[in-house]
DNA sequence: TAAGATTTGTTCGTATGTATC
DNA sequence: GGATACATACGAACAAATCTT
């Protein structure tokens, strides 16, 4: 008898209501990244609907990263782990139309970095270490002109979303990487930045450099004191901008 | 033949990539919420593809939240603007196969709903306040029983979420309703508290009332002390519970 | 109320592309 | 290189929704 679906009993697309089934099916079932899921064939027989509807549907699953398909034999549709990227993307989607200033970016990240730094004190690997003063190299010296100072914050911000992601907190490392995603992005589409200024960028610097000493030798406090330096200083050098609002939708 | 645009230089199927071109279209043209893109026998003719697949990459931004449809004559695709819903939706997809803990939650919560209780302090309307004031009606009185007990604690979580939403800042205000959203449907869905205990209810209703207090009187460094109490006082209760990882599709 | 117009929604048959064996 | 298995794409027809007259 094939217990058809029940034909809608919302109001929803049938796509929509098919793409919703499957990842209750998925759930259900506890399948992990990488299961495959039935073929295209099967689902037509299962849900009693057409290919372009069934299609429909998984186009609806993979836009939201939730699943992948592999054409050829051995192929079809696999159970996909969300990525970080296609996270960020999504959420950006969200702020597009929303009021977002660089202050507002900051309110938050003067929240959450100190408190990061402080939880990461004398728990990060000696390879960990090594990665982040390898970031800071970019950024040894004062920037001679634009363009290199823009890479330079771009590294510097690669800094922070490293940083977060040696973290064991998920949430904290995600939300403190999308923020760092964005300024990277308004670093990168838009000058930011007007010019080179050696006693902006020294002290950031010292603050890389005295917050990795901090972390090395495992002092909560002191690494909490100069992440919430850092950021009010960076605060205030963002003030010097309009409160541009952020307006893009990230590529996936 | 029919002068198709290129075969794909990419690997991605022509209906992410056609979608993907209607994004930057609409990003382009600066287009608004609600105006109306090219209805489908247009799209089909300027992409030189087939209906399904137009209507493929219609259902990718349909699921991404970025566009809605309608039938019927005056209907056709619109801009939609992303619903906080479904931004929650599409985020918490990402941690589904994360490991992310009461815990994660609440170090991050500590750190940015102090922040937000005093940024908040003295500006809050009299009908904000007043609104605060009714959900916290919910809770006036001790639980009897367990289900209660629960929807106390969802009416408390409300009165976070609905704190976020009167400060200015869109971000910070999205990154507390997300936590909340999780902290709401694991108290629905499962049982995170055991039986009431009137002491910890004694002690939250305080913490709320006292901010209210606080923020009427526009007092920012005691809001921000008693949001910082309540907040460490909520992760010590959740202590107790082991820590459990939050694995859900939430539902668009 | 009813009919017609407009636009998306759905189906089916067929053909093509792609990766594995 | 050919057979096989699978997703991908196309096109024509029909259905459903909804606005206008």
């Amino acid at each position: 008898m094939s217990g058809q679906t029940r034909l809608d009993q919302s109001r929803r697309s049938r796509p929509a209501h098919v793409a919703e089934a499957i990842k209750d099916w998925v759930v259900d079932k506890g399948l992990q990244p990488g299961d495959r899921l039935p073929g295209e064939a099967e689902l037509i027989a299962r849900f009693a609907m057409s290919k372009g509807t069934i299609r429909e549907a998984m186009r609806m699953l993979q836009a939201q990263g939730l699943v992948v398909t592999k054409t050829g034999p051995g192929g079809g549709t696999f159970v996909g782990r969300v990525s970080k990227d296609r996270a960020r993307a999504l959420l950006a989607n969200y702020f597009y139309f929303q009021q977002i200033s660089i202050d507002d970016i900051y309110q938050v990240r003067i929240a959450l970095e100190p408190e990061l730094a402080a939880s990461l004190a004398g728990r990060l690997t000696a390879a960990q270490i090594a990665e982040l003063e390898t970031i800071m190299e970019t950024y040894a010296e004062p920037a001679p002109d634009a363009d290199t100072e823009r890479a330079q914050h771009v590294a510097s911000l690669r800094f922070h979303a490293r940083l977060a992601e040696f973290g064991a907190n998920a949430l904290l490392s995600f939300f403190i990487g999308f923020m760092a995603q964005i300024l990277t992005d308004l670093t990168v589409y838009r000058r930011l930045y007007a010019e080179p200024n050696h006693e902006l960028w020294r002290e950031g610097r010292d603050h890389h450099l005295r917050l990795v000493r901090a972390l090395r030798e495992g002092d909560a406090d002191a690494a909490r004191a100069v992440m919430a330096d850092h950021m009010r200083m960076a605060r205030l050098r963002m003030g010097d901008q309009e409160t541009v609002v952020m307006k893009r939708f990230i590529a996936e």
